[in-house]
DNA sequence: CTACTTGGTTGGAGCGCTCTAATGCTGTAG
DNA sequence: CTACAGCATTAGAGCGCTCCAACCAAGTAG
């Protein structure tokens, strides 16, 4: 349990300290005789060199930070996928850090992840003050995913939540709907775009825009369809919030003799694992995940590598999947 | 971006670098003019401890590695929230690290993890063979989730899959099956005890086992049914392999025009958000996956303190959740 | 008045590594 | 035979911190 120094190595291997780090290091400075022999003096010792004592000696870090804002969301997975392709090629290695949706803990994670003098920190989702946004990027290069800000220290990457809702609506238009509601994400991050994205298209195409309120999850979507059904008019199709909101809308639906996609269109949107499971077949408007954590690895990896100093700021194309819950009206 | 060290801050506050390390440390055996002194001068220059050379001088680590195989997989997620729990508890804090459900990744995401020399490592559904383990375990203390291993340098915590199972059956039987299958998971994880515990219980009531090749996938349940309702004999029940399967198999009976439950009973397994959609509502099989966490976590942090040195093999009972797709016999 | 405490403070060594400048060693040219 | 490359190798300082032993008042007991 008591690791072997470079001095260890060293030592077995009758050559000087400084000799096993260029090996380590991998220098072609050295004799291919001494070289055999250092490794195999590794070898037999077990020895494997110390990350943090490196970077502590060479004043660099091969660390990039990452606070996850909440890691049950499978968005996130995807992202910090694309972000490992690319600092893997660079020869980055990731530390992940998880901030349960709390600004507190967020705010902890950060810091902490800050102790390790990171080469730069990308914040997936993060629920913190602006401030504590300012502070981290004072400290390290930094990027931002699925949270907007204005601050020119940093970068951001955000899936373009106006235009996914109008894919949706145009989609919906085009299969002759004209009466088209959406089910409002509330405080969900990325809901306003979405709401305005659907006002703005459907203005676009000259309709009424109706904005039910609901929330991101299956229960409000099912709770809005019951108000709504109680109400009395309806529309022929809705642009939902996210796909639990479209799942719990269609329950509900069904729930009362209606049949999706005869009597109502619906459309999700984030195309989770759930939408593409054939019981569920949910058309619904996809980000494209694994781009935009290795656009934000990137970005980062530009701004480390100091060739950047301005800004960038990217807002991606999302695309629609149409599966089995749009048809044309009838 | 060039952070300031106890040297500033001492300097800045007219005391020595170590007494500027007490502060730091929350020593009591400061006086209260020096402590703030040395807070404020810190608040000033922005500065925070390099958690690195710290751990580097006091040879010692708050770090807990976490190796997590698949970061899409929600179970895992919840396992790290456990294990976050009693981390933070504890004063100690986890670094992330992914996988991907490759070997060799694997096995450069434990030594990266291990270059950061942490005190203690924990590997959720590890994919690499048996010696890696060893070797990981030979240089730090270390806890296996959701897989086994008979290295008595190392603790495993897991779901109990047979006990699992034979909830499952015990319901159904309880409601007046007798013509139960399983559809087995083939090379998932955990598979192989979920069908001994299926076998294993049918037998124990007096029952003949039928197992039915499938996976761990919807496509893969609904195909099996498929493939079963062409046979003819049917059962009245099924023990699906996970909730994946289950929702498969549901859709497969559905378009057969076969209603879930009236004929024909379905019990998941996992008890993933899936399962909990009103839409679905699945009767699973749910594993504890916050406990499973913590208890890793606390078996990890014994070793860490030195508490214990033989290992552990704690073995969780899962429990059955009844929801809609499960009824008596008509 | 001296001998001890005691609580607060400090210098300095050292953690495992990197990096610069200096060293030794060949071989070749003058 | 000396001079000087050019290359492989090494000594030693230093990264930001902790920790030990030493130190220095100011009090307390004998």
């Amino acid at each position: 349990m008591t690791h072997p120094t470079m001095e260890d190595v060293a030592r077995l291997a009758g050559v000087s300290r400084a000799l096993v780090s260029l090996v380590m290091r991998g220098s072609p400075k050295v004799s291919e005789q001494r070289r055999k022999a250092v490794l195999d003096a590794a070898e037999q010792l077990g020895y494997s060199p110390h990350a943090m004592a490196r970077s502590l000696a060479s004043r660099t870090s091969t660390v990039l930070g990452v606070m996850v804002s909440d890691l049950h969301n499978a968005f996130f997975a995807e992202v910090v996928d694309g972000l490992d392709a690319v600092a893997r090629d660079e020869g980055f290695e990731l530390i992940i850090n998880t901030g349960g949706r709390s600004p507190s803990r967020e705010k902890r994670a950060v810091s902490s992840l800050l102790g390790f003098r990171p080469a730069g920190l990308a914040l997936l989702g993060p629920v913190v003050p602006p401030t504590t946004l300012a502070t981290a990027a004072d400290q390290a290069p930094t990027v931002l995913v699925a949270r907007s800000s204005r601050l020119s220290t940093l970068d951001t990457v955000n899936d373009d939540g106006e235009a996914g809702s109008g894919l949706a609506v145009d989609h919906l238009v085009s299969l002759g709907h004209t009466k088209i509601a959406h089910l409002d994400g509330g405080v969900g991050s990325q809901a306003p775009q979405r709401r305005r994205g659907y006002i703005a298209a459907m203005q676009r195409h000259g309709l009424t825009p109706w904005v039910i309120p609901s929330e991101y999850t299956d229960i409000a979507g099912a709770k809005a369809i019951r108000q709504l059904l109680e109400g009395g008019q309806l529309p022929t199709a809705l642009v939902a919030a996210n796909d639990f909101n479209a799942v719990g809308a269609i329950s509900a639906l069904e729930e009362a003799g209606l049949h999706v996609p005869q009597d109502m269109s619906v459309v999700g949107y984030d195309n989770t694992s759930l939408a593409g499971l054939r019981h569920v077949s949910l058309t619904t408007i996809d980000q494209p995940r694994h781009e935009i954590g290795r656009l934000a690895g990137e970005a980062l990896l530009q701004r480390v590598r100091g060739e950047r100093t301005e800004p960038i700021r990217k807002l991606l194309h999302p695309s629609l999947v149409v599966r089995a819950t749009t048809q044309a009206r009838s």
